[in-house]
DNA sequence: TTAATAAAAGACATTTTTGTCTTTATTTTA
DNA sequence: TAAAATAAAGACAAAAATGTCTTTTATTAA
């Protein structure tokens, strides 16, 4: 396992892909964006359709058409992309399965994972959609392997 | 997602159960160990039977059998478990999905991620099958919601 | 030796995730 | 207006994860 859904992950190379490209608000292809971002075209559409759809990402058809960000966007948590597409188990949920995490009735795992679990939330609602796109331009960081 | 599967917590929440009946050397029935750990009978059992291949925790058939730990098993810590039913991807993989994770060619999110993934690394290799045994008998710490 | 007990194993069934292919709707530009 | 471009939507398909039921094997104890 992997913390978050394959299809999460997608959707994180994805906006990070498109967050690089769009600075100068300009759109991108879904087939490019699956190209640089390595992912499958057709399954990358349906998921960059439901950021649309939430407000995450924007998108525009025909000639030039393409997805983009608004500045405002850029300036989103990726927090905001992760619990639209995974949900917000991996914020608050029982690093053991129990129904529900309790701060009285824990799992053995409760006292060290809570921390590890606020640990990620604060990378997610602490780094932004824009966050990198100085670094993806310059090549310093990658959405898909060399 | 959670940073388990489904599988590898039913294992965990078991191997638990099964650590703090069996300090006097007895055994458990899959039945009981299902009930107190809220999986389902079957799909446990075939999961304590892999776990049992791996030398992880051992079972004796017939009367008086079921699944026990030794001491030296009780010693051991539960990232053998979650590496045996999930993999290494949870102590190694890209958090971002990349096909590996690499310090010269960084996703993104590589620097905090690395951080937490050796956090979660340090948790399980820290904490063994056994540790919990007292408190579990206490009733201090659950296995199931109450 | 027989009956009872319990894990092991096998064969499926269901659900969820992931992926593909085709058609439709919208927009731009010539 | 016609053609081209592009996202949106729909209909499936494949694979993986999760779950159920039945039969077999090993062990114990009477
Ligand atoms: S009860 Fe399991 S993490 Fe809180
Ligand atoms: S490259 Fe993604 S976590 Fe290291």
């Amino acid at each position: 396992m992997s913390i978050f859904s394959k299809t999460c992950e997608y959707a994180l190379r994805a906006v990070f892909y498109i967050a690089s490209k769009t600075v100068d608000g300009s759109r991108v292809g879904i087939r490019e964006i699956a190209k640089n971002v390595d992912s499958p075209e057709h399954f990358l559409g349906k998921i960059l359709q439901d950021l649309s759809r939430k407000g995450i990402i924007d998108s525009a058809k025909g000639p030039n058409g393409g997805f983009f960000l608004t500045r405002q966007a850029l300036k989103r948590p990726i927090s905001d992309i992760v619990s639209a597409v995974d949900g917000d188990n991996i914020f608050t949920g029982c690093g053991m399965g129990l129904t529900y995490c309790s701060e009285i009735n824990p799992c053995p795992l409760h006292h060290e994972f809570k921390k590890i679990r606020n640990r990620i939330t604060k990378m997610l609602t602490g780094t932004t959609i824009g966050q990198f796109n100085k670094d993806l331009l310059l090549g310093k960081i990658l959405l898909k392997k060399p």
